[in-house]
DNA sequence: AAGAGTATGTTAGAATTACTAACATCGATG
DNA sequence: CATCGATGTTAGTAATTCTAACATACTCTT
């Protein structure tokens, strides 16, 4: 209270600064949430503000979108990660997606001609902006 | 160009953001940018933005001011550790007020009751926050 | 005590930015 | 070729911010 700290997770941007940020358009990113990708958090009068945890996701998301992956497949592959970080939990949540789903996914994917491979820069994480 | 770096004078924040990290009302900022203690970037539609450094120099203000010097102290303040960051500097711009006049005011200030030492709490330099 | 100056609050009206929802497009796929 | 998935575009509405003006509460000066 009172005092504020800066944080990874504390809702800071507007979208118009997101999109140059990220280099994605208003309509992506509200898709990317629309799909439950991302949950940046609103102001009372309902616009989006993103942390830098969304901005870094954002990112992510831009990489494996190039990399032909689909909106299903990134949501799993989100999922996973984060099951990784609460191994063990015996709360955690069972994702929609069994593994043979998401292996399907994928091998589809892989077999679409021309997106994979494409570029080989590393977009995540923002914080190798920051000095 | 196209890639985006975020750097601490990377213009970010809209004023109601600042605003909850500074816990400054917006009159204020605007009359501090008014008496030119600092100068936020403009969107296209001319919405401020402010950058990091922006928010650091606003709690220093803050602090400033908390300790009873006025926008004038404060502008001198600022003009003199700008000039011993360029020490030297051949160019280097002749301040506004001289050593005398300032020494005048915070003198006049000092004597100005109950507003000094009351906090000590070092304000300014927001980059603690972040990890 | 009256007047002037300083920092800030408040209000009004205009302009920008963002929101949702709907419809359009375009490439890949069955 | 009819769909689907990702994105563009548009319209109408609502939130946020802008400037400018006037108000208030202190402090200082005379």
């Amino acid at each position: 209270m009172g005092g504020s700290e800066i944080r990874r997770t504390m809702p800071l941007f507007p979208i118009g600064i997101v999109m140059q940020l990220a280099d994605l358009s208003a309509r992506q990113i509200r898709y990317y949430e629309e799909h439950e990708l991302i949950s940046p958090a609103r102001t009372e009068g309902n616009r989006r503000l993103f942390s830098l945890n969304d901005i870094d996701r954002l990112l992510e998301i831009k990489d494996l979108l190039e990399q032909g992956i689909n909106m299903a497949g990134i949501k799993k592959i989100f999922a996973v990660s984060k099951m990784e970080k609460v191994e063990g939990d015996p709360f955690a949540k069972k994702p929609e997606l069994t593994d043979d789903e998401l292996r399907n996914l994928l091998k589809k994917e892989m077999l679409s001609p021309g997106k994979l491979s494409r570029s080989s820069i590393r977009a995540g994480d923002l914080s190798r902006f920051f000095r």
